[in-house]
DNA sequence: TAGGCCATCTGGTCCT
DNA sequence: AGGACCAGATGGCCTA
């Protein structure tokens, strides 16, 4: 479990923070849409999203209205220029911790969004990459591809097929052909040829 | 325990 | 201006 941390800061006075256990397994991809939506639409008042969808996120999370270096952590808080910690509790202490948290929120309202975008950009190259794993050939017990093996297997893969294309021949007899004689157009190959045809037999062709 | 792989965060740059 | 893309940094997990 992760702890994490969204902080918002809507019309440059209202502040509130949410924090959470988030399980690492969590599947991110349609809670995303919904988050980001959210977070746009979010105005002033109260969000849907800050009552209702946190919730549904983080079954054990908390929502607060609060200032975010009291409660927060990690949370790291950037002073005005001449400004320092105040223990005033009167009135101005409320318009010091707003003057204060305004200077920085945006940014980090900006990151928060920034990063969600980019996991949610790296889940779509990620289930690109389980994509093309199901289209390189690999062996029954192999354990699964890394991406970079993928990205140079399927390279060999495609040069291969080339090959087969241009020779006219039927597939499984060259294959078997490169299995006894090797790979005879081998150029700048990374991915072992004697691998990939080894792959290539376990192919039922028909 | 070192090295490989991966997810995530982050700041910079480019594009629309 | 905001989003997409990219690469570097970092830390966690797994395996030899």
């Amino acid at each position: 479990m992760e702890d994490i941390l969204f902080d918002f800061d809507h019309d440059g006075s209202t502040d509130f923070a949410f924090w959470g256990q988030m399980d690492q397994n969590f599947q991110f991809q349609s809670q995303l849409d919904t988050f980001l939506s959210d977070c746009t639409a979010a105005t002033g008042q109260l969000s849907p999203w800050s009552s209702f969808g946190c919730q549904s996120m983080f079954p054990d999370a908390q929502l607060t209205f609060t200032d975010l270096d009291v409660q927060s952590p990690g949370a790291s808080v950037i002073y005005a220029e001449g400004e320092s910690p105040c223990v005033d509790e009167s009135l101005d202490v409320t318009k010091h911790r707003a003057r204060r948290i305004v200077s920085h929120q945006p940014y980090k309202v900006q990151r928060h969004a920034a990063n969600i975008r980019e996991r949610k950009r790296m889940l779509s190259i990620n289930s690109a990459f389980e994509e093309l794993r199901c289209h390189v050939p690999t062996f029954p017990y192999e354990k699964r591809l890394s991406k970079i093996d993928t990205l140079r297997l399927a390279i060999a893969y495609i040069a291969l097929l080339r090959e087969i294309l241009m020779s006219g021949c039927d597939p499984k007899s060259y294959v078997d052909e490169c299995m006894k004689n090797g790979y005879k157009n081998q150029t700048n190959a990374i991915w072992n040829t004697s691998d990939l045809t080894a792959r290539l037999s376990w192919i039922k062709w028909d």
